[in-house]
DNA sequence: CCATTCACATAACAAGCGTTACGGCAATGT
DNA sequence: ACATTGCCGTAACGCTTGTTATGTGAATGG
């Protein structure tokens, strides 16, 4: 899957890679982009229930949930990199680009409340926490890019020193 | 182009783009690879000599930069939804994704020159200037992704405010 | 225990793809 | 003026794609 990017995402490949036919597929999905959509769902869901980070309250939460969107991990590299091969698939489809659009809306609004936490603390100078957010997530976007076409320059290491320089510049600032 | 993804980017539809016949392409093109990095290179070209801001020196520079890479003007959309999608296809390819790799360390040398720039007149901190670069580039990148995917959340303004933010709380950290 | 339904494999289909072969027409050089 | 070259349109090829139609064996239910 990862490796042929979306646009090698065939039914025969799908079906292959669970040992069955385009039978099956046409069975239980209308269409092809029926199944992108549900594949895509089902990335967006299983990455939403997977086993977070949780080590603080405040700022460290926070980075808690920027790290864990970060391609710390190889599964966490696979998962990122089918996510951003999908654009391509999501930007010619209004529907669907509509549908990231409030995707990545959800995502800053659970980062607003822990700015917004962080803030209460103490440990984040006030400000609009929402566009504190917005801001924190384009950061980490497009770390992620960066990241998937060079890893050697990115190592997990080195993101997440970026990530905590970023973070303390933010919590510095005042 | 912009309109059908890089996945219904055909060489028929290359052809109708320019009122000619694949028979045009392939004699040009020995491949479609061929055509499609020949593409690719092209907008990067293209996009590296276009019309440039100069506001200013220092972090004026920095940003000057910066606010060339958002989309900011329809133009800069389309160019911005190609190259996005164009990261599918370069994920799939090494060749492409080790030249992608490439020339986003040079857009990180450039960004570096004018941060280190920035910090001799004193209007940024002291520290790794490839790193602020590196954090800087992540910052834009993901504020265009999405900026392409909500552009109702991301107007030109909110865009610039963003940016404006982040270079604040970069020179106001110390 | 048989009839019915369901799940899925098999196979075919038209459409579209990249690529190749070929032919004509215009430019070029002598 | 004629031969030659090369540009490029036309058309075909083989292949893969999503989709559809049909068959078959297992499960289900009365």
């Amino acid at each position: 899957m990862a490796a042929r990017g979306f646009a090698g995402l065939t039914l025969r490949a799908v079906a292959a890679e669970l040992d069955a036919t385009t039978g099956l597929l046409t069975h239980y999905f209308p269409t092809k982009q029926a199944l992108v959509r549900y594949a895509l769902d089902l990335l967006d869901q299983r990455t939403a229930s997977r086993p977070r980070r949780h080590t603080g309250a405040g700022l460290a939460a926070l980075r808690d949930a920027l790290l864990d969107i970060l391609p710390l991990t190889p599964e966490a590299t696979d998962s990122n990199r089918i996510w951003v091969s999908s654009w391509d698939t999501a930007l010619s489809d209004p529907d669907l680009s509509t549908d990231y659009g409030r995707k990545y809306a959800n995502g800053r609004a659970r980062l607003t409340e822990r700015v917004a936490a962080a803030q209460e603390l103490g440990e984040l100078p006030p400000g609009d926490p929402a566009r504190i957010a917005a801001g924190a997530q384009s950061f980490v976007l497009g770390l992620v890019v960066q990241a998937l076409f060079d890893p050697a320059a990115f190592p997990p290491q080195r993101q997440v020193e970026m990530l905590d320089d970023y973070l303390a510049t933010l919590s510095a600032a005042r």
